[in-house]
Parts: C-alpha cells; structure tokens; sequence
DNA sequence: ATAGCTATGTGTCAAAAGTACACTTTGCGA
DNA sequence: TCGCAAAGTGTACTTTTGACACATAGCTAT
C-alpha cells in the first residue's frame, strides 16, 4: 500500500450549490455570472460554490455558501452527490476563468453538490467573495452552464423530482400561506408537466398535507382565493414516512 | 479569496463500497475484517475502500475496488453519497488501525460511497491491498461498524429501498434462471417486510417483468418450481421510465 | 347598476390498482 | 400409498386514479 502512495489523489474539495426558487410563476435557479470572458458566448454562468475549508463539514460548507449568498440560515439542504471528474474542470473557457479566481486553477477539485429550496421573495441574494453578481434564472432558459455544472444541475432536478413524488415539499419554496393555485403551480413547474386541477386538490386535502385559513386574498380581479397553510403535524409524517403508494 | 486560501481543505479521496449479495435467503454484505486489533470488542469490520488514485474518475475508483475484491467487472454501480465529517476517522479504535495501513493516518479524508448488487455465488472474493480478509455477513447480523461505515451502509440500504420501489432490481442479485420464490424472498430481504405471495406474483407478471421458462426444478422434495428469467427488454424499459405507480 | 371578465372552486363515474385471504397441486421420500 | 413441503392459483372488496365541465365570487369598466 505505501509504495501506491505517490499516485494518491490530494485534491481541494468545493461544495456547489443548486438554489432552487419559486416566484408563484415558474421554477428559477440562482446562477452566478462569470465577468470579463473574452468576449466568449455562452458558459457566462455557473452555480454558486466555494472551496472547503479545513474544519468544515460538507453540510456546513454548503450551508455557509447559501449563507454568504442570501443571508439565509437552516435552510433544507440535500446532496445531491460527488462529482470527481478528472476533466471537469480542463473546458478551455472554464480554464481562462479559474485563472482569474484561483491561485492554482490546474489543481484538481473534487465538489459535493447540494441542492436547496428557497423562497424567491425571502431576501435578496448578495454578492460574496466566490460570486461578484448572481442571476435568477428560470429553468427552462438556463444555457450550458460552466464545468461540470449543467450535469450537476440535471441532476438535482432529477432528485428535486424523485422527491417530489415521494415527500412533501414546498415548505421553503412558498410563504406561510399561499394559495392553492401557488402550490399547484409549483409542483406543475417541478414535475415539468400538467397537473388536473380538481385531482391535486383532492389529494393534497385527503393527505391533510394543508388546511385552509379563514382568510382570502383581496383585491384581485376575480374570485378570490382562500389562503392556505401546511399542516405541520402532517407534513412532517409525511417526510418521514413517505406518501406509500407504492407497488409494494 | 486569495488571502483564504491557506484555510482550504486539501483531503485524501477515499471509495467505499457496500457490496449487497443475495444468498437466496437473505441479503448479504461484504465485509473486510480488520486484524491484530489491541483485543478491542466491536467495530473489527468495515466496507471496503480504497484512496482514490490520480487520473481517477470516482466511478472509476469504485469498480476498481470492486474488480480487485471480487474479479468482476462491468457491475452495477450506484452512487451513495460524500461523506466528510472532519472527525469520521477519529474514534480511537479506528486510529489505532488506520496507524498500521496509512503512513498519514491523521490526514483528513473525505470518502465518496457507493453501493452494488452482485450474485453472491458468481465468485469468490479476494484478498487485495486494502482487503486481507472478507466475509459477507447478513444485513440483520451487522454490529457497528469502523468509521462511519454504519452510517454509510444506512444510506446505501436506504437508497436501496427506494430504489427497489421505483424500479426493478435483481438482474444482478439472481442468476440467469430464477424460481419465483427467489425473487419473491429477494423483495423481501431487501424491503425487510413481508410481501404476498399472491400479490407479487400478479404484479410481476402484469409487468411483464419475468416470463416463465419450460424448464422445472428437479430433486426438491416437494412441488418443483419453473424456473424464470427477466424480460431484459421490459427490464430496461422500467428501468428507465419507473414503475410509474405515483402520486401524480 | 349592470354586464363582463377571470381565476376559484367543486362532483361524478369508470377504470386500475391494491389488499386480504385459503385451498389444491406436484413430486419426492419414507 | 401416504405424508410432507413448497408451488401455484382466484375472488371479492376497497382504495386510488384519471378524465372531464360548469357555477361562483369579486373586481372593473361602462
């Protein structure tokens, strides 16, 4: 084993972040923008992330970045996986950017990426030492993105996804109370696809996962809606054990 | 950013594998035994893993462990996860052994786990650089773990379960030819509850995922079974697109 | 004040899937 | 030939899904 320790991989780690958002309209991914590329189009943006630092879980290394990002805190945070590419980071436009950013920008970097859910409207994202300026940017308008990063976002979605149908989810995404409509969106703009109306409803109050508040919305041009609100007795079982619908 | 930079982590990359096998009765996983431990009681295994060599891909790293323990290739390999709690090698049991196989035993390493499902009878495990002894030891039978091994069996199992609920699984836990009670007890060990017979049956049928050979089992002292195989056609297509039993 | 607009909110029926449950069959072995 | 042990099979009931269309409330513009 001692003789095979010259060849062992020394890396630095980073942790990238998918911040995922909902603005009651379409699904949004907070991106940063890459400045002065040589006039190169496209791959101008990237996900959020930052080195690791000694003494630092993953977890917390991915919850600082979130942190210093949008001031937020006890955010959910789920990773999404590692991704250790030898070449993800050797894309010549990705290369010239490094070089402006890191000391040693050939070094190889190994990220654990991180996917989370906020909510649009709760802050507004700051510039931070790993991110001059950051972008919403609705998924479905999102270009190549730098490195690795659009596999790791197409990743997350997919779990985002997976999980969606398993577990609750939207506690982050929505404020206190919302509308049915608001939630109902939100899981159409997740799953990517049409959801009946009537059906969503119907399972969302059979599973108790919300109850309705006494209040409406008001000044709206047309029937206005009841609020609702998670119930989070229910939610919280509902993590726990899964919806079980399954074939099993 | 620069003046960080002497802050930023710069770990060892280890793989370990949970490598789950099926014995037609109950699951299994294969285990390394630590040896010459001080007398200590408890925590004498752990998963198999390697540090990561330079030029390897994480994938890579995991198959070749994999191959080096057991000789196969081209198996299914899933990822579980990162794991980098700065302290996840600090028990005093651990570093007492990780002394006799590490020249840095302090060194900080960050391990990238994966899971796989082989056919328990296909092979015999080998002894290799980072595995003087194996021993597949039932799910149900396993003490606590080095490391944070327990932990990571624990997600891999979990993921397992989930997995198993979305998609069908078992090409690689059962030979060629299978009796239904096979795939059936597979189910089961892996879900850890009991299915219906009858139920399974009709499911696994209706989803034409297995299709009946002419062939029976002989010298049982009972009722023969026929034997089964996967349709490898619909297996794949599940595969891809999910049992699609969902909430939505 | 009235008419029109717009998103909210609601019910039913048929098909599919899930769940619970027990007896007969086959081949071997004593 | 009898007994054993596991294989193999069917039904009735309940729950869930999926498809589908119209009345309602409050605002706005005239």
């Amino acid at each position: 084993m001692q003789q095979k320790n010259k060849h062992e991989l020394n890396p630095r780690v980073s942790a990238d972040i998918v911040i995922f958002g909902f603005d009651f309209n379409q699904l949004k991914v907070l991106l940063i923008e890459r400045e002065n590329l040589d006039a190169t189009e496209g791959m101008s943006q990237a996900l959020p992330g930052d080195l690791i630092y000694e003494n630092e879980d993953l977890y917390m290394a991915a919850s600082r970045i979130l942190n210093e990002l949008t001031g937020l805190t006890d955010i959910y945070l789920e990773q999404v996986g590692a991704f250790g590419d030898p070449n993800r980071l050797n894309k010549e436009q990705d290369k010239l950017w490094l070089k402006s950013v890191r000391q040693q920008p050939d070094e190889r970097v190994i990220t654990v990426a991180y996917y989370s859910l906020v909510n649009l409207n709760d802050y507004v994202p700051q510039a931070s030492s790993f991110a001059k300026s950051t972008v919403w940017i609705p998924l479905n308008e999102i270009a190549e993105l730098a490195f690795d990063h659009s596999k790791i976002l197409s990743k997350a979605l997919h779990k985002l996804k997976e999980k969606i149908m398993m577990q609750p989810i939207g506690f982050n995404l929505l404020p206190e109370k919302f509308t049915f409509s608001q939630l109902h969106k939100l899981y159409e703009s997740i799953l990517g696809r049409e959801l009946d109306k009537r059906n969503f409803r119907r399972k969302m109050l059979k599973l108790k996962l919300v109850e309705s508040l006494d209040e409406k919305q008001e000044g709206v041009p047309h029937k206005p809606s009841r609020y609702f609100k998670f119930n989070e007795e229910n939610y919280n079982r509902l993590i726990e054990n899964g919806y079980d619908n399954f074939g099993f």
